[in-house]
RNA sequence: GCCGAAGUGGCGGAAUUGGUAGACGCGCACGACUCAAAAUCGUGUUCCUUCGGGAGUGUGGGUUCGAUUCCCACCUUCGGUACCA
């Protein structure tokens, strides 16, 4: 028998396995965790991100934040809050559909099986979720308020003057009284400036055009990475060097009509959204960079001998005599008409190679510099110079104008371009910092040279003055740009929401919203059509009213995920997203906890929809999240063999070296304390059969290295099998103890035994050597209430950090401390099984109940902490000299300064370190320490 | 490249506001109990040392009576990424 088994077959004292059965089923039974509106208690939030349900169910990473929030509801109820913590399923997505693509089994089906086994995997580990509040944002009756959402965008424009979203209807009367000249609206660049009789003399399909140039959520031409071969649109991480990761076939940019949101109307709102909610500084600057806002001009140049004009935005009008080229983006629809015809050729090759580089690509790929000569010139406004035009590819057709003035003297990518292909390079600043060539370069250092009417001037001033002459010359004006795009909204696959949307006379029409949902049709394959339309092509009958098309593609995996935290108020509710009053009671999420891979996605999206349906009146927060953590990842340790090259003998580790090995991956699962199972080995897999053996110690060693824990490399942790050898409170004790929530850190299953051990030492102080229950009625001491105040005061004070493995260390502190006192005493022991609740609630539940109680822990309240009872009169002195610790020195808090110099002198041991000389200084900082400086 | 985070014993980590570096736990060693083992309990455990001490929180500088903590430069690892003019 396996050595673990033996050892807990043997543990009998603390049963965790009846225990943790017995508790799950009353928390079940008697719907402790039931959330209901209450207007008597303060309410608070607490949200996980939900998990997307893959096939592998969970390991043990996926817990951590989800314990860390469950300790963090658990607390806030104990202190008399009202808590909502609820848990769902973001189950649309493409891992369901490539599954269903090979084995030909509907998404929605292994979608439910993967979210039961989620479900009971999280049951186990003893969550206070509500889960009569689920939401799965693959239920029709879910994404039928996605698709009500998304109708409410398409029904919506952006008023600039009002500086928020509304109806389509005031922009439509607006336009038919006074046309669009007065309008200031978020809107497409291309709209054309028209007038109420325009408009009223429009058809209804040139309205119609004409509105989804306002509208929040519209259709566009966005350039995307088409697969041919795989009749679908990938994202930028499933290409590399041109190829499908899956496959590797052929990638081609192309441009493709789809549904965007115009999330960059609220692009300052979300900007200025980050001063009010409470997330760490380095996620803001994340989200702060993303949305890219920079303060520039947009100067125009005419191209020499032609009608063309070149507009670039630069945020540094100051070094408009420094440039020597103009450069513009391959993709840009200008390239055809500057081209000459002696360099058609040329451009032709170049365009070829560069178009199909995705952004990603070019991106990482910073040295390599290239581009190719127009043929063309523009003429500089100021000096009438003759600039060359030139096609380079760090240059971005979505950013901008997708053209860049070229300023070599002053940007380091204009100087690598204009260097490799031997343009000239005028400076335009001077004094230190100000050369591009040197590491310590500085773009806004100096003063200005070289630059007619802001010679002399330092950089800041040369700006607002260039500026000034750009807008007199009626060149360009002071503008404002933003870094963030609209967000494409459009996939061509199945497992997706279905677009309310029909087409009659290529003009979207909505669905009525009484229609929703509009139900995601069956179809025979998951794959695209023959003519390369997406999934829903092949849906028979996937018409409206029988006649008019349905679009065809589906909405992304973050239009269930960007709502979803309002739907956890009011989940059944058949008429509305979430009732005003749901919303108004709950407001927003108090805390948010997931990981910080969402940090420029989710989080953006989600505030943006929150922010647009504030507008619309259906919030009144305009902030999804007002506190967020993200937690870190639990990282795989995993085990190495090495096997003698050629051969089926395997060499421990540390006598690898002696031999011409090579590691392979071993299942963690087979290895404890890295010594290696070896008849497990062999039946690990049948290449291992006949397996040989060179031990040390008789022992095979195994290597071990920290890396992400995946399947793949034989290091998943299942927290199944943890709470089968150890129970949930262990588990849950255990991830906490790892380390702080926010950071990366290693699993490692063998350093359990620890905080499984201090269950059961807090388990035993409760009982006699036989196992039974006995607590005393005694009056606690002053020693035994010190122990639990300092206790009580620390659990509050890590709980509002949301520092829980210091948490745990410090309730391990305080069992030690209450063991070697023996002591037993109901005064102590009832506050202590009470904080500790949040951390373990199932030991604590049976504890409790033990202690007399009917009901459950969960009522109960939070002990209050007295200063009284850890009240020191003395302070043990740490005395330095030279910063140097030497000796201790106790003194009474309340003894005069002079006293306690004069005793520090007279000290032996600071006598000798004197040896004879006066001390220069002796710096005595209260209840902390004392420096004598010699 | 850019943005963000992190580097502390054999390992996970602690030190909350510039004040005793290594709490707590794992591992290891020794001891008690035991016929024996497991469990349990106890002691020790940063490194070097001539046993006086000395060095030490990724590296090199700096500020300070005092730096894991603040400043400058660099190195390494991880996460994100849309070359943003």
């Amino acid at each position: 028998m396996h050595a673990l088994t033996l050892y807990y077959l043997k543990m009998a004292d603390y049963n965790f396995k009846e225990i943790e059965r017995k508790w799950q089923s009353y928390w079940d039974a008697n719907q402790t965790y039931k959330t209901r509106i209450d207007h008597s208690k303060p309410k608070y939030y607490v949200l996980d991100m939900f998990p997307y349900p893959s096939g592998a169910g969970l390991h043990v990473g996926h817990p951590l934040g989800y314990i860390a929030s469950d300790i963090v509801s658990r607390f806030k109820r104990l202190n008399g809050c009202n808590v909502l913590h609820p848990m769902g399923f973001d189950a649309f997505g493409l891992p369901a559909e490539q599954y269903a693509i090979q084995t030909g089994q509907h998404p929605a089906k292994t979608t439910d099986q993967n979210i039961s086994r989620y479900k009971e995997q999280l049951l186990n580990i003893g969550f206070s979720y509500d889960w009569d509040t689920e939401v799965q944002t693959c239920a029709p009756d879910y994404y039928k308020w996605t698709q009500w959402i998304f109708l409410q965008l398409f029904e919506s424009w952006y008023n600039q003057k009002e500086d928020r979203a509304e109806s389509i209807e005031t922009l439509i009367r607006i336009l038919a009284s006074d046309g669009n000249k007065n309008i200031k609206a978020a809107c497409d660049e291309d709209t054309p400036l028209i007038t109420a009789e325009d408009w009223n003399g429009y058809s209804e399909q040139e309205k119609a055009f004409l509105l989804l140039k306002y509208r929040l959520t519209y259709l566009a031409e966005t350039t995307v990475n088409w697969c041919p071969a795989l009749g679908t649109v990938l994202a930028n991480d499933e290409v590399r060097d041109g190829l499908s990761v899956r496959g590797g076939h052929p990638v081609e940019r192309k441009k493709m009509k789809q549904w965007s949101m115009r999330i960059t109307a609220y692009a300052d709102r979300l900007l200025e959204g980050l001063n009010r909610i409470d997330w760490t500084e380095a996620l803001k600057e994340m989200q702060r960079n993303w949305i890219g806002k920079s303060f520039g001009c947009s100067v125009t140049f005419d191209v020499l001998d032609s009608d063309l004009k070149m507009t670039v935005f630069t945020t540094r009008a100051d070094t408009i005599f420094g440039v020597t080229f103009m450069t513009i983006a391959p993709e840009h629809e200008m390239v055809d008409q500057l081209t000459t015809p002696d360099q058609k050729n040329a451009v032709r090759d170049y365009i070829e190679t560069a178009k199909n580089r995705s952004e990603r690509e070019r991106m990482s790929d910073v040295k390599t510099v290239s581009g190719v000569f127009t043929g063309s010139y523009v003429i500089h406004p100021f000096s009438q110079d003759k600039i060359p035009i030139w096609i380079a590819d760090y240059v971005l057709a979505a950013y901008g104008t997708g053209m860049v003035m070229g300023v070599p003297s002053s940007d380091t990518r204009d100087y690598a371009f204009a260097s490799h292909f031997k343009i000239p390079i005028i400076p335009v600043q001077e004094g230190a910092h100000t050369d591009i060539t040197n590491p310590d370069f500085d773009p806004k250092a100096g003063t200005m040279i070289n630059s007619d009417f802001m010679n002399g001037l330092p950089v800041t001033e040369a700006i607002e003055l260039a500026t000034k002459r750009v807008e007199e010359k009626g060149i360009g004006e002071a503008q404002i740009n933003f870094r963030l795009r609209d967000a494409v909204f459009g996939r061509q696959r199945y497992w997706g929401e279905p677009f309310p949307i029909y087409y009659v006379n290529e003009i979207p029409i909505p669905l009525p919203e009484d229609e929703l949902p509009l139900i995601l049709p069956e179809v025979d394959a998951y794959l695209p059509t023959e003519t390369g339309d997406p999934p829903l092509g092949r849906a028979s009958e996937w018409k409206y009213n029988e006649k008019y098309p349905y679009e065809l593609s589906t909405m992304p995996g973050w239009a269930g995920s960007s709502w979803y935290l309002f739907r956890y108020m009011d989940p059944k509710n058949e008429k509305e997203f979430v009732s005003k009053e749901a919303q108004e009671y709950w407001q927003n999420v108090d805390l948010y906890i997931g990981g910080s891979e969402h940090a420029t996605g989710h989080l953006m999206y989600s505030r943006f929809w929150t922010k647009f349906l504030y507008d619309r009146g259906f919030l009144s927060v305009d902030e999804p999240f007002k506190k967020l953590i993200n937690q870190g990842m639990i990282q795989g340790r995993s085990n190495f063999v090495y096997r003698i090259k050629g051969t089926d003998q395997f060499v421990s580790y540390n006598l690898k070296d002696d031999h011409d090995v090579q590691a392979l991956h071993v299942d963690v699962n087979i290895v404890d304390n890295d010594i290696l199972d070896i008849e497990a080995f062999k039946n690990w897999s049948p290449d291992f059969k006949n397996a040989t053996f060179i031990l040390e110690d008789g022992k095979y060693i195994c290597g071990n290295e920290v890396e992400k824990m995946s399947k793949s490399l034989y290091n998943v942790v299942n927290p199944d099998v943890i709470i089968e050898n150890y129970g949930a409170d262990t588990l849950r004790l255990y991830e906490m103890f790892l380390g702080p929530l926010e950071q990366s850190k290693p699993w490692n299953t063998h350093g359990i035994d620890g905080v499984s051990k201090f269950l059961r030492k807090f388990w035993r102080l409760f009982h006699d050597k036989n196992n039974q229950f006995n607590i005393s009625e005694e009056k606690a001491n002053d020693q035994e209430l010190k122990i639990l105040h300092k206790t009580i005061k620390k659990a509050i004070e890590d709980v509002d950090r949301y520092s829980f493995n210091t948490s745990v260390s410090n309730f391990m502190i305080c069992v030690n401390e209450l063991s070697s006192l023996k002591c037993n005493k109901r005064e102590i022991l009832e506050p202590l099984n009470i904080i500790i609740s949040p951390y373990a609630p199932h030991i604590t539940e049976e504890l409790w109940s033990l202690m007399g109680y009917k009901d459950s822990i969960m009522n109960a309240s939070y002990p209050e902490y007295n200063e009284m009872y850890i009240q020191e009169d003395s302070f043990e002195y740490p005395v330095s000299i030279n910063g140097k610790l030497r000796t201790r020195i106790d003194f009474n808090l309340d003894i005069p300064r002079e006293e306690m110099e004069r005793r520090i002198l007279a000290s032996e041991v600071v006598q000798k370190w004197l040896s004879g000389k006066e001390p220069k200084k002796i710096i005595i900082v209260p209840r902390k320490i004392i420096n004598v400086v010699v």
